[in-house]
DNA sequence: AGCCGTTTGGAAAGCGCTTGCCTGGACTCC
DNA sequence: GGAGTCCAGGCAAGCGCTTTCCAAACGGCT
């Protein structure tokens, strides 16, 4: 049993291709309200459902939104991708997904297969690192629009292409104010990041506040920017933790994600937080409320971003220049116990 | 700038369309190699990107895979999509996502797209509930089948469709015998769900093997199979274990993200977990592992239950009946601290 | 009744690719 | 040397839909 053409169910009604066409298919022509619901009740017993591979070729437009991120199941990723699902739909795009496994050949694979299939725009989400893949990247997308598509990117911006940038430097500067505010003074990041761009921002940004104000700043380096890299580097921190004897010492991990493995690694050495450590993250992921101690952090819109992302696509798709992609994208630090604040009731 | 056609490719080297078609498409049939060598080149030199859209037309396959959830920012969810990615990846699959915010009407809307998109296979997880909505949704699954698609479900088995079944009862027989057996007999169910099928099924597996072995089992009612589910059936919790003034009460709340609200709702109400009162998941979400105290759960193989689900389909998609979808899908009880284990070093 | 401006429905030319079938030439085999 | 085999390459017919033209029908006027 195979499916019914848009052919078959004109045969059933009795009418041209063409006009059964604009019956079903939203065009602007409307044919008469006699027509109309014949094709429709044929369409209705056959049980037709358009192709819309074979509307796209006609009509050079998918409704395809490629949506590419690191790993789908990081809280941080999928978040955005939550928020860009939900865009999508409400503009009629199905998502096509790639979760790279932060390997930039594989992600540089993904555009492919996403330009392949004609995405009608493509969002990337995902830290874009400096060098060679990097370059990479920039040209697979600069061709992609060059030749009609649409491409957003989330995170860091690279060559041309629009981008909702998380607050990271805002965000990462009121933090370290604000913990500067709390009478802290030596602090740790969790870091070494040459290559990844969103992490180095964040870090240099509370760098700089801390020193400006006379505070120190070591660096424990980490592997990957995930909540592997935190855990990892747990004995690290903790060797400083032991060195300060005594001061208050406060480790940035950057990423929630990083710091809520750090806190496990950390725990596993009996290291304590907040009494003989305190950390702060980054990005308030949703799943942070659940956790013990409850985690300082800076709060970035995660869902909006992707959100945004999908609309700038979407207008840029219809033509129109969204403005302020970015605007009152606002970082917002929340102090919690992890920090030493007062376990809220 | 538009996009060169493998027309143009086939001009540029001086073949026939045919000739560039076998040699850029992966066709049985290779012409010979300084043809090959020539297309290539001149492919590579316009930057063709061969159109998936009209191959697919043309081939009646699309090489897309659709993924239906019912919220990607959940890591239940988002862990199976994981292993879904890299499965449909190794068979070069494109996933076309589809997050439903655990709306059925949504979830419906969303079949229908991904057949229109006439995806190859259609995977659908999460628990299904019982009424009219799963009807619709075995309608259209039944429909998609009948004209030449395949489908697999994760979670509960309906109609026909291949199901990957976690070890639900087996899972929650296994942890009341645990819990039994650490001489718990008081215990309450986070529950009344005459229409989610899977947790219905944990909780029954669970009820059945407490009483049998003469414990009790009170239930406090919950509205949604989520982390705030959880959260809101905190003060139910609460409430009896006030009641129980002295003995040992365990919570089962059948879902670790359900767990994880509970004790977030637990702790701000100051009931401690593990002193006041037990609670034990199911799961295992990676992002257990960071939680404290540990919870006690099931485990599940979630980025195995994905991948599996995307090898039966594929398999379907060959022709071949993959056998034992299911095998091997076993649980494992992990008693953790929030059931009263020895925190882990 | 005769004209012109509108609608309305339909025919057909694509959209970019795959693939069955055909042709002609190169080879093989007596 | 002629007939029979193979193959490589190309032609062209789709795949299922959209959309531009056209022609016919219709309505309103004078």
């Amino acid at each position: 049993m195979s499916r019914p053409r848009l052919q078959d169910v004109a045969e059933h009604a009795g009418v041209s291709l063409a006009t059964a066409s604009r019956v079903l298919n939203g065009s602007a022509r409307q044919p008469g309200s006699v027509l109309v619901e014949r094709v429709r009740a044929s369409a209705e017993t056959l049980g037709y459902v358009v192709n819309a591979q074979a509307q796209a070729l006609a009509r050079s437009r998918t409704g395809l939104l490629g949506l590419v991120v690191q790993d789908i199941s990081d809280p941080y990723f999928s978040s955005i991708a939550a928020g860009a699902q939900v865009a999508a739909r409400e503009h009629g795009f199905q998502l096509l997904l790639a979760s790279t496994d932060r390997d930039q050949a594989v992600q540089l694979e993904a555009v492919a297969a996403l330009v392949a299939h004609r995405a009608d725009a493509i969002v990337v989400v995902g830290t874009r690192r400096d060098g060679p893949g990097d370059d990479a990247l920039d040209a697979a997308l600069t061709r992609y629009r060059d030749s009609g598509g649409h491409a957003v990117l989330v995170g860091q911006p690279l060559g041309e292409v629009r981008t909702v940038r998380p607050p990271n430097a805002e965000g990462s500067r009121e933090l370290a104010r604000d913990l500067l505010a709390l009478g802290l003074r030596r602090f740790v990041v969790l870091g070494r990041w040459e290559t990844w761009a969103t992490p180095r921002e964040r870090s240099e940004a509370f760098t700089q506040t801390v020193v400006a104000a006379g505070g120190s700043v070591d660096v424990v380096p980490v592997e990957s920017f995930s909540r592997d890299g935190g855990y990892d580097a747990a004995g690290g921190a903790a060797a400083l933790v032991e060195q300060a004897a005594g001061e208050r010492l406060c480790v940035f991990a950057v990423a929630d994600v990083m710091a809520i493995g750090l806190m496990a690694g950390l725990r596993e050495r009996g290291v304590r937080v907040p009494d003989d450590v305190l950390v702060a993250g980054f990005d308030d992921i949703p799943t942070l409320r659940d956790h013990v101690p409850a985690l300082t952090t800076v709060r970035v819109p995660l869902e909006e971003m992707g959100r945004r992302a999908v609309l700038a696509a979407v207008a840029e798709l219809d033509g129109e220049e969204l403005e302020g992609v970015d605007d009152g994208l606002e970082a917002e630090v929340v102090l919690r116990e992890s920090t030493g604040a007062a376990p809220s009731a």
